[in-house]
DNA sequence: CTTAGGG
DNA sequence: CCCTAAG
């Protein structure tokens, strides 16, 4: 509602009409209406408060930023959220308002079960498409996107939305449709002969409305009749109700957190645009209870939904692969997000708890590219404790936050009634913590790894709690006191040992500080314990296994395994550091002795 | 806050 | 990786 970005910088002109809005989301499972949706995302924006970010980082950011061009491969990584970045982007005010009407009538039906798979259906992406990827800015792209709920018969070009590929029975579609006396399986049919795809709903309302939508081009389509001639909706009964359900409707619902969504989604998107702004604040976790077919998100939301623009977590990640001599293609899709110095704030990510099949697994949804679904979440307060709860949170965020951060609440307090059974404690959990900070982002598998086919949005389908692939390693680890804390583990990348190993020989072991701020600037993780810690383990493994020459290669399957040569270097590294601190204590220090490669170039050291 | 060490 | 102690 009111832009609190003042452009910090030119690049994020674009992003300060939008400004930052909160949206929160909440959905409920499919499957048990009575168990609250878990899935709240709001998005505060900061001016730069919210963002934490360090100065480093920022800086590199902006350098990034610079060079920009454009190319933003939306990344491999979060793969979907590709295109529709533009939406907000785009120079038009026109298109977010579409999207976002869009988005919330078709939000706006009842709240039923089936809806929900097919809302997420909508929302959530696969990660499947790369291909077009820089869609940002663009404003063509933006197009692309929204087609899809423009009706494709009204072009010629059926099937337009270019995403799709099937083939649809068009004649399906002539002279005057009466989709309620379809049967779903016709519905169908006629679903794929508007959209040109197929889809898994199984909800004849969503269906109807949904091709209703499509056909009419319009999003005004009644909840009740479905009748469609020459492209018209031909409303029989009253049609009202429910084009504007909007805060002022449906309160009786009170039940169903999803109507709460709705409400929200409705107003919100009425008047902001919910694209990623500079922050986001994570209210609390969110479970998502699903299994719905995947098979046609991806067509599904590339046809209807927006896409979220680039993370921070992808900023992050964007920063740190080209700090490292990874020279590989240019990432920098940066500018789209607002990020700004000044924020050198703490900034919660939302993590999303997706719980399938009666367990819960943490993942961040990056790339959902619908609406709601939300999820980023970089962040740098490492480590922060657990213990503020969302209602703490809220304080935090006055800026916008007027009445959504009444829905918020309430979302929480269904959310929480509904959950705290003990059913879910990882819900409770999260709750609990909603500061934490998630991970950040993984991202030396993905650029040791091909950077393309990373898990993109995972998220929704089957997450593999262990396999992260995805990002965030957080595992909560119960405590003595009945406290949870969380243990993320980041594994280490080649690179980021060699910048180590550099530091150390350039510093000194034990100048952990300064390593960590000059080799480590970009790498925000790590901190210099890490650092630390990890050289201890580094001269353990090069000890181990140097020695025995026959190790060399095999050693264990475990980690990765160093390259011979890091190691040894470690170890010369070690033994000549031992000799400078060992040698004399009575003596004065006559320190470095150079050992081999490199020197103490301390002076003072020792 | 930074280090060092133990867990 | 986390936590704690010590400078």
């Amino acid at each position: 509602m009111e832009k609190v970005v003042e452009a910090e910088g030119s690049d994020e002109g674009k992003f300060e009409e939008t400004g930052l809005e909160t949206s929160n989301f909440v959905l409920s499972s499919p499957k048990n209406v009575t168990d609250p949706v878990v899935y709240k995302l709001v998005r505060v924006d900061g001016n730069g408060r919210l963002v934490p970010a360090t100065d480093d980082e920022l800086m590199e950011v902006e350098g990034l930023l610079e060079n920009e061009k454009r190319e933003t491969h939306i990344v491999a990584d979060t793969g979907q959220a590709l295109g529709c970045i533009s939406n907000e982007v785009s120079p038009s005010g026109m298109p977010q308002l579409e999207s976002s009407e869009g988005l919330s009538q078709s939000e706006n039906t009842e709240a039923d079960t089936e809806k929900l798979s097919a809302y997420l259906e909508e929302t959530v992406p696969s990660g499947a498409k790369s291909s077009s990827d820089d869609h940002v800015t663009q404003s063509g792209r933006v197009g692309e996107c929204l087609k899809p709920l423009d009706g494709p018969l009204e072009g010629g070009s059926s099937t337009s939305t270019g995403c799709i590929s099937s083939k649809p029975d068009f004649s399906k579609l002539k002279g005057e449709i009466c989709l309620d006396n379809l049967s779903i399986k016709e519905l169908h049919e006629v679903f794929k002969a508007t959209f040109g795809r197929d889809t898994t709903v199984k909800d004849k309302l969503w269906l109807k409305r949904r091709i209703a939508m499509g056909l009419t081009n319009s999003c005004d389509v009644s909840a009740t009749s479905f009748v469609i001639k020459d492209n018209k909706l031909v409303k029989k009964d009253n049609e009202d109700g429910f084009n504007n359900v909007n805060l002022g409707a449906g309160k009786e619902h009170l039940a169903v957190a999803v109507e709460y969504n709705e409400d929200l989604l409705n107003n919100l998107s009425s008047q902001i645009d919910d694209h990623q702004t500079t922050s986001e604040v994570r209210l609390g976790n969110n479970v998502v209870e699903n299994n719905f077919a995947s098979e046609d998100l991806a067509a599904d939301q590339r046809a209807a939904k927006r896409v979220r623009k680039p993370t921070k977590r992808y900023i992050e990640e964007l920063s740190e692969a080209e700090s490292k001599e990874y020279s590989g293609r240019s990432i920098a899709s940066t500018k789209s997000i607002g990020f700004r110095p000044l924020s050198s704030k703490a900034h919660a990510r939302p993590a999303r708890n997706v719980s399938l099949e009666g367990r819960t697994v943490i993942t961040r949804l990056d790339s959902l590219g619908g609406f709601g679904i939300q999820v980023p979440c970089v962040y740098r307060i490492r480590r922060s404790r657990p213990r503020k709860n969302v209602t703490a949170l809220l304080k935090f965020h006055p800026s916008g936050m007027g009445m959504t951060a009444t829905f918020i609440k309430k979302g929480f307090d269904v959310h929480g009634s509904q959950m705290d059974n003990g059913s879910m404690n990882k819900v409770l959990e999260a709750k609990s913590t909603p500061e934490q900070a998630p991970e950040q982002f993984v991202a030396e598998s993905k650029k040791e790894t091909t950077p393309t086919d990373m898990g993109q949005n995972m998220g929704l389908k089957y997450v593999d709690p262990s396999g992260d692939t995805s990002d965030d390693n957080v595992v909560t680890v119960p405590t003595a006191k009945g406290g949870i804390r969380r243990k993320h583990h980041r594994a280490w990348t080649l690179s980021e040992v060699m910048k180590l190993v550099e530091g150390v020989s350039k510093y000194g072991a034990g100048r952990w500080s300064e390593i960590k701020r000059l080799a480590f600037a970009s790498y925000s993780y790590r901190t210099s314990v890490d650092l630390k810690d990890k050289w201890r383990n580094l001269l353990k493994a090069s000890f181990a296994q140097t020695p025995t020459d026959k190790g060399a290669n095999s050693r264990k399957h475990p980690s990765m395994l160093i390259p011979a040569s890091i190691l040894l270097r470690v170890r010369e590294l070690a033994e000549m550091q031992a000799q400078a601190s060992l040698p004399n204590l009575s003596t004065g220090k006559l320190s470095a002795c150079g050992g081999g490669s490199v020197n103490e170039t301390r002076p003072g050291y020792l």
